[in-house]
DNA sequence: TCTGGGGTCCTAGGACCC
DNA sequence: TCTGGGGTCCTAGGACCC
């Protein structure tokens, strides 16, 4: 029996990575990829990069303060989508324990793979060799016993390496680091833990879990005292449904008047429906998102009784919760979610309903955006702001 | 330099039901 | 007339992750 059968798969800066492949000229020098606008931040870093401080979630204006040269490239998700695709067709050509994280990192359970390779680390050698001859990419794997020691370890294996924590020595290589490094620790966890006099791991695995629990919350609490102690008992779950789909946009500038906040979210409505759509899924709660100019933030969301997935209820819905806010101006940032998903099921209505003739047209709508593209068919409304 | 977009999970209070 | 405990659902906000 293999001891440590958990493998952490990361993809190395992968949308810039993608981005090279496609243009050889962002090769070796220092590369970015996100938003360009005045309000653009930094998605994915090269190294080059990062050695100027270059960071992913900076604004992309601070970043080129701190690196004069960057090349920024405007991200296009729709290809590391593609990209991501491949990458999980080839892990799960090892292995279906795959347990995707997010479109370039999965947690793999390689226990089966025993009749076909020596270890773990071999497992580990061929997944980055595949990636490297197939898709012309760069990633990093984590060999361990648990999700959490596989993670941290393809961390410290980055760039373009691979680092095998044996079961023997992960309380040590744990112990040694920042409490910062655990899942779930993030600025605000961070700043209630250095109240308790906790910097590193081994500080945090001397307060006792009802402290923790007290400071921090049921939950996280737990959830770190077992972490500290090298507790992970979490599997590798093959991937689940999703719980929510949701679309947003920060605009260049804050939105005035009632008329041009009511046309953008119209046209978050309908990217949503779409979507939706394609996903075959309606949700059951709808949720606006507002973010005012002084970057206060509200959420305000209904739950019916039959889902949705049109762009005509969404919108319409949207526009009910947004006439519930008092002040609405300036806009900088408009959101919608749909939550407690359900397959649509779209059963055709025989009765005469108010309703059916609208569905009839959203349907046909679909099927010509589905054939020539998203932007072939828009409401009337959104023709004289980008079309 | 000024803060993206797409997600997940947790908490807490209130409504409602048994 | 006053007071229970537990479970589920809904809403809003916040922390966190990539």
């Amino acid at each position: 029996v293999w001891e440590e059968p958990i493998l952490h798969v990361d993809m190395d800066s992968f949308f810039v990575e993608v981005e090279r492949l496609a243009d050889p000229t962002l090769r070796g020098i220092p590369v970015a990829v996100g938003g360009t606008g005045p309000r653009g931040v930094i998605a994915s870093a090269s190294y080059e990069a990062r050695a100027f401080g270059v960071r992913s979630a900076q604004p992309t204006a601070m970043a080129l303060q701190a690196c004069p040269g960057l090349r920024v490239v405007p991200s296009d998700h729709g290809r590391y989508a593609e990209v991501s695709i491949r990458v999980f067709e080839l892990l799960r050509s090892f292995t279906p324990m795959v347990e995707g994280l997010s479109v370039d990192e999965a947690f793999l359970d390689v226990s089966g793979l025993r009749r076909h390779h020596r270890s773990p680390v071999e497992v580990g050698e061929d997944i980055r060799a595949g990636i490297r001859s197939e898709l012309g990419l760069p990633s990093s794997v984590g060999v361990a016993a648990t999700k959490l020691m596989a993670k941290l370890a393809s961390e410290s294996a980055k760039p373009d390496g691979l680092r095998h924590v044996p079961r023997s020595g992960q309380v040590e290589f744990l112990h040694s680091l920042p409490a910062s490094v655990l899942p779930g620790v993030g600025p605000a966890t961070q700043a209630a833990l250095a109240k308790l006099g906790v910097e590193t791991v081994s500080d945090l695995a001397q307060v006792p879990p009802a402290t923790m629990e007290r400071s921090l919350g049921r939950a996280m609490g737990r959830q770190l005292a077992g972490l500290a102690a090298g507790i992970d008992n979490r599997k590798v779950e093959p991937d689940s449904e999703a719980k929510s789909l949701s679309v947003e946009e920060t605009f260049d500038l804050d939105l005035e008047g009632v008329e041009v906040i009511g046309s953008a979210l119209l046209a978050l409505a309908h990217r949503l429906s779409v979507r939706l759509r394609r996903s075959g899924l309606s949700g059951r709660t709808v949720t606006l998102k507002v973010r005012f100019g002084d970057f206060r933030t509200v959420t305000r969301s209904r739950t019916i009784e039959g889902p949705v997935d049109g762009w005509r209820d969404l919108s319409r819905i949207a526009g009910e919760l947004l006439a519930e806010l008092d002040a609405i101006e300036p806009v900088r940032l408009l959101g919608l979610a749909a939550t407690t998903l359900e397959p649509s099921s779209r059963p055709r209505q025989l009765d005469i309903d108010s309703s059916q003739g609208w569905d009839r047209v959203e349907d046909a709508v679909f099927e010509v955006r589905s054939r020539y593209g998203e932007r072939a068919i828009r409401p009337a409304r959104l023709l004289d702001e980008d079309g």
